[in-house]
RNA sequence: CCGCCCUUAGCUCAGACUGGUAGAGCAGUCGACUGUAGAUCGACUUGCCCCCCGUUCAAAUCGGGGAGGGCGGACCA
């Protein structure tokens, strides 16, 4: 696969194309960041960017994790205590789960974002953003309560962050282009470099399939989840045979194959009785969900074995955690 | 500061006028059917009725006080 491909994989969008593959073409050392409410505990949304921070890792790229914990504090997380905290954990999971510490340079937002420049950059931008077009861009981020001062300020915080962190690449989920969207259209404004964004998709939920919500609260599978717990999620996921359910729903088995197991696993092998045809191999996400579309693999097989799977992706992250929890 | 509205199941809300310790839809759980899930049937669970004080034999309901949330307070319409 050549740099470009690599890059921009299970990509939902890329803004803009032409300077990804500026960057594609010249990737050493440049420095590619997501941004990360801290979280005692890491879930697959947060796994579908650090699969995209491995790729960027694996073509030469430096990745900075931004804990953003004054971010969680505007969107009312908790106390910087209690954030910290967390923040902790879950750098630890990072690593566990497979981003290389010695390529991962984790930040604290409180680092950077209280010092003098930064605090007049950010007024200058206050001054210049309108307060519809603030809110707008945290709509998908912040719950459904009425905004606040502080979260018209989080997605201009945002913007700034990509200048202050000396960036090339800024990554997220398709939750938030607005406020990158906001990033390149204000930080020219104040003199600085728009730079180039990358969204990862917005993974389908499990049991339902519904995608295109912003729903907060599914079932979701997360570090601390137990291999039988796991395995009873996935086997209650919405799964039928086909890449396309009908209406606006999607396969969200098949999604957690696409974003998750081929990105880290060469191999995928069905294990399967004789009764029904015995084991199954796949070398790429294609054949495999070509096989579940005309009947050669059952979603009752293809269902185990995501489990299997995800539980070997899961297993460093939830043995850390048992660690630091003691 | 002034005015109006809201607060009952996880969610959206009904019930309040005409006091008798609570309901619907959705969600959820469990079975049946499918070699998964869903759909479809069948069954089931769920509550400091925002708090305090008062009236009453009896308060989600009436009276008083308080808390939290929402909206409005130039002109035009």
């Amino acid at each position: 696969m050549d740099t470009y491909d690599l890059i921009t994989r299970n990509a939902a969008e890329v803004v803009t194309d032409e300077e990804v593959r500026e960057l594609a073409a010249d990737p050493a050392g440049k420095r590619a960041y997501v941004g990360y409410e801290p979280s005692g505990v890491l879930h697959l949304g947060h796994l579908l960017t650090a699969n995209k921070l491995i790729d960027l890792q694996e073509a030469g790229m430096e990745i900075v994790v931004l804990l953003a914990d004054v971010h969680a504090y505007l969107n009312g997380k908790g106390t910087f205590e209690e954030i910290r905290d967390t923040a902790e954990q879950m750098q630890a999971q990072f690593v566990a789960y497979g981003l290389e510490a010695d390529q991962t340079e984790f930040v604290y937002g409180s680092a950077f974002q209280l010092e003098d420049d930064y605090t007049l950059d950010l007024h200058e931008l206050e001054l210049s953003t309108t307060m519809n077009r603030a809110q707008r861009a945290m709509a998908e981020i912040a719950g459904d309560e009425t905004a606040k001062v502080s979260h018209l300020v989080y997605p201009l915080m945002q913007s700034l962050d990509i200048e202050y962190l000396d960036l090339d690449l800024a990554v997220g989920g398709l939750d938030q282009r607005k406020v990158h969207m906001l990033h390149r259209e204000e930080l020219p404004d104040l003199g600085y470099e728009a730079r180039p964004c990358l969204h990862t998709p917005i993974v389908a939920d499990l049991t339902s399939g519904e995608g295109k919500m912003s729903s907060s609260e599914g079932v979701t599978i997360s570090m601390e989840d137990s291999t039988e717990q796991l395995e009873e999620k996935v086997n209650s996921a919405f799964c039928p045979p086909t890449r396309e359910p009908e209406g606006d729903l999607e396969n969200p088995v098949l999604e957690l194959f696409e974003y998750h197991v081929f990105p880290r696993f060469d191999e995928v092998v069905v294990e399967r009785p004789e009764k029904y045809g015995g084991d199954l191999s796949y070398e790429s996400y294609e054949t495999l969900a070509a096989d579940l579309e005309s009947g050669e693999l059952h979603p009752a097989d293809a269902k185990g074995t995501l489990a299997t799977y995800l539980d070997e992706l899961i297993a460093p992250g939830r043995k850390k955690l048992r660690e630091i929890r003691g």
